[in-house]
RNA sequence: GGUGAGGUGGCAGAGCCCGGCUAUGCACGCGACUGCAGAUCGCGACCACGGGAGUUCGAAUCUCUCCCUCACCA
């Protein structure tokens, strides 16, 4: 049985989908103005996991992940370097789609961008100022055209959801500038009229674009319907962005909840300041990727509990490279083991089906995907006690099918990298050289050989079964 | 002022809801392999839970209290 956090609850519960076997899933997506870092790559890998693991476990997932392409930082970008906001948003769409990739994260059911959907955001718009949860004001100072904000007060029983927060209690000013044509400090934009020069809308209410939350509102309405299962995203959207969603939706839908499971993934810091763009304090994935793999990112994101802070520094990456390390080594082994033999010891057969329960019973703890890797590491250390040759080769495939299904399929590591054969000829016959040098003793050509291939990227080992080579 | 999350071996951060052997990885020590080095593998040691008090036969885990860190708040 799988168990999860629930935001909205703040309760570990049971997990029940609506719909037996399906999970409908939102995620909020990046406002495309910037290339992805390491605190986004967290939160989407951590989801990305809690799919994978919901499909393991035998549902079929509607995995929605929107973009935001249209917001100020945008314009204000657009406006910078004079191009066209959707040069901006097609350039980084592009690029994110490109790191999600790279970062072996199953590409969602669906990535609807915002400005796809304005005719639905406008519409539930309208049909919140009818019910009275919704306002239009003036125009802000240099607009030509008025707001409309969602009145806060006149849903003030359904306030505080996720945060718990009551309106009297909140600070007012300290995030956003009071702005007295609003009636509640509280109230937030759900449609910015148009300025000169700004990309726009038509609306009941004239040229505009929409606010930032109700595009979530829109899209999983469009996807996913009034009520679905699971809503998740950063800890850091939980307010105000999350919350709004909650004010919006339900208003409009007069229903309640629109989703039954709220999931946020913890902060990644660094030096324990939550790493953001406006701290300026990030790493980009990209640039990371230049010298750390997708299963070693991977790797160090899921040797921590989702929802807890993971502190980011070179020195961890670096303890985490050589841990996972340890975990393909036995892959790799597995996987290329070319003999077999008679053994079936029976301590090794249980230890599979213990690996698998263990790991099971972990990811169904709130997705503990740290514990499921100590199941797996316990198991490694078993199978590096055994000669693998020695084995029946019905129990090798067993053993290579644990790894591949709980640590490839379920946790995204390891990736088969393609060798051109043309190249691999290129390695064996270095190899042989070398080979042909180390019986001769002649030990300079030996280690010539030996630093050649290094700087072809492939590290070779020595053994009693003879020499083996990987790519690093 | 409010709200939420945290403080665990040298380092990382699972375990806490549901009290009883705690794991896991890195680093460390020893050994195996090797022409050597690295890499790899095995074994071992450290035996920790922010401070204080309480409950209990027994507390990292429950209760109270104090201290500290981080995040969010129109």
């Amino acid at each position: 049985m799988l168990r999860v956090y629930n935001t909205a609850t703040r309760k570990v519960e049971d997990f029940k989908s609506i719909e037996e076997n399906k999970v409908g899933m939102y995620v909020c997506g990046l406002t495309v103005y910037n290339d992805m870092h390491l605190g986004h790559a967290r939160t989407y890998i951590a989801f990305d996991v809690i799919r994978r693991w919901l499909e393991f476990s035998g549902y079929e997932v509607n995995f929605i992940q929107n973009h935001t392409d249209i917001d100020d930082k945008i314009i204000k970008k657009a406006n910078q370097e004079n191009v066209s906001f959707e040069d901006i948003t097609n350039k980084y769409i592009e690029r994110t789609q490109d790191d999600l990739e790279k970062l072996q994260v199953k590409t969602p059911t669906s990535m609807p961008k915002a400005t796809d959907y304005i005719v639905e955001m406008v519409s539930i718009i309208e049909d919140l100022i009818e019910k009275g949860n919704a306002y239009v004001t003036d125009p802000v100072e240099g607009a030509f055209a008025p707001d409309v904000y969602f009145d806060v007060i006149s849903a003030s029983d359904k306030f505080g959801t996720l945060t718990g927060q009551r309106l009297e209690d909140m600070r007012a000013g300290s995030r956003v500038a009071i702005d007295n044509r609003k009636k509640h400090p509280a109230d937030f934009v759900l449609w910015k009229g148009a300025k000169e020069g700004e990309p726009s809308w038509s609306s009941p209410w004239g040229k505009g674009r929409p606010g930032w939350h109700i595009e979530c509102s829109a899209m999983s309405l469009k996807y996913l319907g009034k009520q679905f299962d699971i809503h998740g995203g950063g800890i850091d959207l939980k307010f105000p962005h999350h919350e709004s969603e909650v004010l919006q939706t339900e208003c409009h839908t007069n229903h309640s909840p629109m989703a039954n499971y709220w999931i946020h993934s913890g902060h990644l810091t660094i030096n324990n300041e939550k790493m953001s763009k406006s701290l300026d304090n990030f790493f980009l994935v990209r640039d990371v990727m230049k010298e750390y793999s997708a299963p070693v990112l991977r790797f160090y994101l899921l040797n921590g509990h989702y929802r807890s802070p993971i502190d980011f520094s070179d020195s961890n990456l670096e303890e985490s490279l050589s841990a996972y390390k340890r975990l393909e080594g036995v892959y790799n082994r597995l996987e290329s083991v070319n003999k077999s033999g008679e053994q079936e010891p029976e301590e090794l057969v249980s230890a599979i089906s213990l690996c698998k329960s263990g790991f099971s019973e972990a990811m169904n703890d709130d997705f503990n995907t740290r514990e499921a890797l100590a199941v797996i590491f316990q198991f490694s250390r078993l199978v590096n006690s055994y000669e693998l040759e020695k084995l029946t080769i019905d129990l090798q495939r067993k053993i290579l099918d644990v790894f591949e299904k709980l640590g490839g399929v379920v946790l995204g590591l390891f990736t088969k990298t393609e060798i051109g054969s043309e190249f691999k000829v290129q390695i064996e016959e270095l190899i042989s050289q070398r080979n042909i040098a180390r019986v001769a003793k002649d030990w300079e050509l030996s280690d010539s050989i030996r630093d050649k291939l290094m700087s072809l990227g492939v590290e070779i080992q020595d053994t009693s079964e003879g020499t083996s080579w990987k790519l690093i």
